[in-house]
Parts: structure tokens; C-alpha cells; sequence
RNA sequence: GGGCCGUUAACUCAGUCGGUAGAGUAUCUGCCUUUUAAGCAGAGAGUCGUUGGUUCGAGUCCAACACGGCCCA
């Protein structure tokens, strides 16, 4: 006992004197049990461990087979013990794997008095080993009649408690480890994510789609109107961008000949945290020559659809109190017509940059003085309209200078052959036809870099290389970027984008 | 960036009018071989977010700061 300090690595933190016999908390006590186990030739971290089965299988077994052969069939499973209720001589174990929870009988003349006094000393939290046949307690719960208790790690901190489980939203987000042990919808969140994002992927894969990785560090950051977080290079002593959106990439691979790809792309924006905000973030980006704009509406409904259907079983959800249909098709309305229907906002006035800039104060919507009637519009929508988008619906009509990498609408060159995707009242995917004309998209970029001269730090910044690219031919192409996150958010009910990433940016606690 | 709310034991939370810190769970000791938030008896456990101020005296009042949550921009 007398070495358990030196080989302590929290003892400098604890400030536990020497001579301090009586460990003050319960860190120390756990630390002083595990060198008693030690000391005993037992080794709280044993490496690997054989399990043939989990609870899951198990419970089906138990399912399928009949009563009177249970009693001959011998299960191995481990888990984590999240709960024990125990008597002098025996203990119930409430354990859990990945598969599920299931309760094991521990009793003192069927493990052997030894076992039985290791077992007596081990805590909730920590990971074991049970071997044993299954039987019903006199409530009719079907409970693992352990024969063998293997320790395989031990805990050195105490679990939460097991009743109110972890509740403070600043603990759960850093030490989303006790979040996930502890609470179950959290744990539900995370699988349905995985699930979302594989059934994304096979839906694209189906559609003869092509995976692809692009660069996450770019010279120029593009694709979107965002600030960038910066980084440098040191061998090559150049600034480099972490990419807010992979498009100018994916587009240069239809270039190149791949005339179906996508990308889920994790992507970075240097911007404030909000419920619907992370600064970096999770998207789909695909891309599919000789389409438009059209089709990608149809084939979002379908993606949608599938997605649900999926991963719910079911395209009619809930969120946050409001039932919204996802099977398609989905409301189309211009930019115009949301204004006028939804906004209240007279049409007469939409060419009319003094008339909105007065109706926008009489509503209380902020605006930036250099703004262009453009950028007023959309503005208006989205403090008139966006919040009352409630069931899916696509915006189309988006004015050219808040597009400039979309294709112009050959009826109306103001506008391009654009969509954004509202549900819930909040964006999700924003899609169109690609502006595939080299000429055209210089022009566009330029005037971005004038935007940025006048103080826009979001505008884009010229890319020749994209240019370049462009110039060699793109072939008629739309394009399409949804938010994993949101569409996260949408399917299981989460009101902040910090309940679907499992670790949310924090800033660090000061000591 | 602004407003409101929160921060007390490992966890979940009380804490009255400013008077020197409480409960349950967890832990430790004892009893207990079918529990289900097991039970009974006892014990230990606190930098009351941080720093300053007011006061004879601050978890409590005031200010600043930190972190978090919600709302707004």
C-alpha cells in the first residue's frame, strides 16, 4: 500500500499529502482500490476479452427459443454496470453494451466465495465479463444467472447519478462520454445520425454517383459566402483556408469527366455559435451534369423520402410540436411570391429600393446601408417569410448578385435557376443550375471582389484556377448542398445543432 | 454584439429577511440470497464559478470577469 502515491498520476493534482492515510474523496478511493487489486496479482485493465454474445442476442433468444431450452444455453457477454442492487449474498447487475441493457444475477454460492468478495468490491460504472444461462425472476424478468465475473476495466470516477442521469448541457457537451453512458435519447441521436448519413451515401451510390474527397485546406476559400478560418503552411510559408464549402472542387471533377459526384464534406465557417450554427459543420454536396435546377427539386423530395423512410420507417415527423409531411411534392414558390403571400409585403414595391428600405423599418428588419435590391429582398425574407416555412417548401427566383455561382434564368437574367430548401422554418439545402460560362463567371466574380471592397468580408474572392477550369467546359450541370446537421436536427426532433454534434465546439474553461 | 437566466458535495437539486452548509443518489461501515430509483442503521464528503466591494458578519446584497443555456442581432 504504501507505494499507491508514486504511481498515482493524479496525485500532484489531488495535492494529497504523504502521510494523508485516509483518501479524501471519492477519486482517491477508487485509486487506492485498484492498488489493492493490483496488490492482489488482479488486474483492473486486463487487455481483450472474448464475448461470443450480446444482449441483444441474447433477448432474441430468449424470444425465439423455446422456455424449457433456455435453462442449457450458456451466454458470454460484457458490459458496463450502470446499476447494482445488492444483498449480503448475492446482486442484481443492471449492464449494458452496445446492443442494450439486461440485468445478471450474481449469487454468492454459484460464483464461489472468492469471486463473490472480488465482485463485492467492485463499483457501478465499472466493465465486466458474465458468463452464465438465463432464468425468470419472480417479477418475470428474464436476468442472467451469472456463473463466472470477470472484471475487465475498473472505473476510477463515479458515474453520474443514476436516477437524474447528467442534466447540465455544458457537461453533457464536453464530456459527452458520461452523456452517451448516461442518457439513452442521446445515445438514440448518434445512431440515427450514423444512419442518416448511410443512407444518404447509398442513395447516391444508386444513382450511379461517385464518391470523392476534395481539399479541406484551400488557397482560396470558395463556394460560399462565409469568412474563412485561416491556417499556414510552414514548409511552404503560405496562408492556407479551411474550405467553407467543397463546390469549386466538385465542379472542377465534372470538368474532368466524373458527371455525377458528391461529397459529405465537413466544412468550416468563421462565424458565431447559435443553435443552427457550429463553426464546423456537416453537408452533402453532389453535383449532376445534364441536370437542372428541376430536377434536383425532384430528386431532394426523393432523397428526403428515402432518408426518412430509412431511418424512421416513416416520411411524417414531428418536430418541436409541429407535424411535417416529407413526402413529396413539395410547395414551389419564388422569392417574389413568398415576399408578397407570406411576407405581406406589396409587390409594387419590389422594384423599388427607397420603398423597401422604409417597409423594412416599419417591420424592424436591420439592413446594411451599402445593400442592393437584392440583397434587401432577401434580407425581408428572411425575417418575413423564413419562420413561417414550416413544411417543406423551395424558394426559387433568387436575384444574380446573391447567386454568383448559379445560372442565369434565360426568361429573366436578374434571376438564376436557383433553389433554397425551407423546412421548419429554417434552411436546409440550398441548390441550382450551374453557371457554367466562363465569361459570365469571371464577371460574377468580379463583382464579388467589389462587393468585398466595400466592405462585404463574405464575398468571394477571384478564383482563376476555378476559371481555368471552366474554361476547359463543364457540361450543363446542377448542383446541391444539404446540411447533415439540420437534416439531423429535422428527423430526430433536436431543437440546437449541439444535440447532433457530438462535440460541439466550447470555449475552454479558464482555471 | 445586446437582453434574460444559471453556476452550491462526484451527480440531481434545496438554501427563507444577510447570522457561519442541507437533502436524495453515489461513496464508506454494519445487516440483508429475487431487487427494479431495493431496504434498514450509522459515517465521511464543500475554494457555494472567479475577483473585488458593502457589512460586525455574504452562498445570499453590489460590481466586474469566466463558462454555459435561452432569446434577439
Amino acid at each position: 500500500m504504501s507505494g499507491w502515491i508514486s504511481i498515482n498520476p493524479f496525485s500532484a493534482y489531488r495535492g494529497t499529502s504523504m502521510e494523508n492515510e485516509k483518501p479524501a474523496d471519492l477519486l482517491a478511493q477508487r485509486k487506492e482500490k485498484i492498488e489493492v487489486l493490483r496488490s492482489e496479482g488482479i488486474n483492473p485493465f486486463p487487455s481483450g476479452f472474448s464475448v461470443p454474445h450480446t444482449v441483444a442476442f441474447v433477448q432474441n433468444e430468449i424470444e425465439t427459443l423455446p422456455a424449457e431450452d433456455l435453462p442449457a444455453r450458456v451466454y458470454c457477454v460484457a458490459g458496463r454496470m450502470m446499476a447494482i442492487n445488492s444483498f449480503g449474498k448475492s446482486a442484481f447487475v443492471r449492464f449494458r453494451d452496445r446492443s442494450g441493457q439486461m440485468q445478471a444475477y450474481i449469487r454468492k454460492d454459484k460464483v464461489g466465495e472468492a469471486d463473490y468478495a472480488l465482485f463485492k468490491r467492485l463499483d457501478m460504472g465499472d466493465i465486466v465479463g458474465l458468463t452464465g444461462s438465463v432464468f425468470q425472476t419472480k417479477t418475470g424478468e428474464w436476468t442472467l444467472l451469472a456463473e463466472k465475473v470477470v472484471l475487465l476495466c475498473k472505473a476510477v470516477r463515479p458515474l453520474p447519478e443514476k436516477f437524474h442521469g447528467l442534466k447540465d448541457p455544458e457537461k453533457r457537451y464536453r464530456q459527452r462520454y458520461v452523456d452517451l453512458i448516461m442518457n439513452g435519447d442521446v445515445r438514440r441521436i448518434f445512431i440515427a445520425r450514423s444512419r442518416i448519413i448511410q443512407a444518404i451515401r447509398q442513395f447516391f451510390l444508386q444513382q450511379e454517383y461517385l464518391e470523392v474527397e476534395t481539399p479541406m485546406m484551400q488557397p482560396v476559400a470558395g463556394g460560399a459566402e462565409a469568412t474563412p478560418f485561416v491556417t499556414h503552411h510552414n514548409a511552404l510559408d503560405m496562408d492556407l483556408y479551411l474550405r467553407i464549402a467543397p463546390e469549386l472542387y466538385l465542379k472542377r471533377l465534372v470538368v474532368g469527366g466524373f458527371e455525377r459526384v458528391f461529397e459529405i464534406n465537413r466544412s468550416f465557417r468563421n462565424e458565431g455559435v447559435s443553435t443552427q450554427h457550429n463553426p464546423e459543420f456537416t453537408m452533402i454536396e453532389f453535383y449532376q451534369a445534364y441536370a437542372t435546377y428541376q430536377d434536383l427539386m425532384g430528386l431532394s423530395e426523393a432523397l428526403f423520402a428515402f432518408v426518412a423512410e430509412q431511418v424512421l420507417g416513416t416520411t411524417t415527423i414531428t418536430y418541436q410540436g409541429a407535424t411535417i409531411q416529407l413526402q413529396g411534392p413539395w410547395c414551389r414558390m419564388t422569392l417574389v411570391e413568398s415576399l408578397e403571400k407570406i411576407g405581406g409585403v406589396n409587390p409594387e414595391l419590389l422594384s423599388d429600393r427607397q420603398g423597401l428600405i422604409d417597409f423594412a423599418a416599419t417591420r424592424g428588419v436591420p439592413l446594411t446601408k451599402t445593400g442592393s435590391i437584392g440583397k434587401i429582398i432577401t434580407k425581408l425574407f428572411d425575417a418575413l417569410v423564413e419562420p413561417h416555412l414550416i413544411q417543406p417548401t423551395f424558394i426559387t427566383g433568387y436575384p444574380v448578385e446573391v447567386s454568383p455561382l448559379s445560372r442565369r434564368s434565360e426568361a429573366d437574367p436578374s434571376i438564376t435557376e436557383r433553389f433554397e430548401l425551407f423546412i421548419a422554418g429554417f434552411e436546409i439545402a440550398n441548390g441550382f443550375s450551374e453557371l457554367n460560362d466562363p465569361e459570365d463567371q469571371r464577371g460574377r466574380f468580379e463583382q464579388q471582389v467589389r462587393d468585398r471592397q466595400d466592405g462585404n468580408e463574405e464575398a468571394h474572392q477571384m478564383d482563376e484556377d476555378y476559371i481555368e477550369a471552366l474554361e476547359y467546359g463543364m457540361p450543363p450541370t446542377a448542383g446541391e448542398g444539404i446540411g447533415i446537421d439540420r437534416l439531423t436536427m429535422l428527423l430526430t426532433d433536436a431543437a440546437s445543432i449541439r444535440e447532433v454534434i457530438l462535440f460541439p465546439h466550447m470555449k475552454p474553461k479558464s482555471q
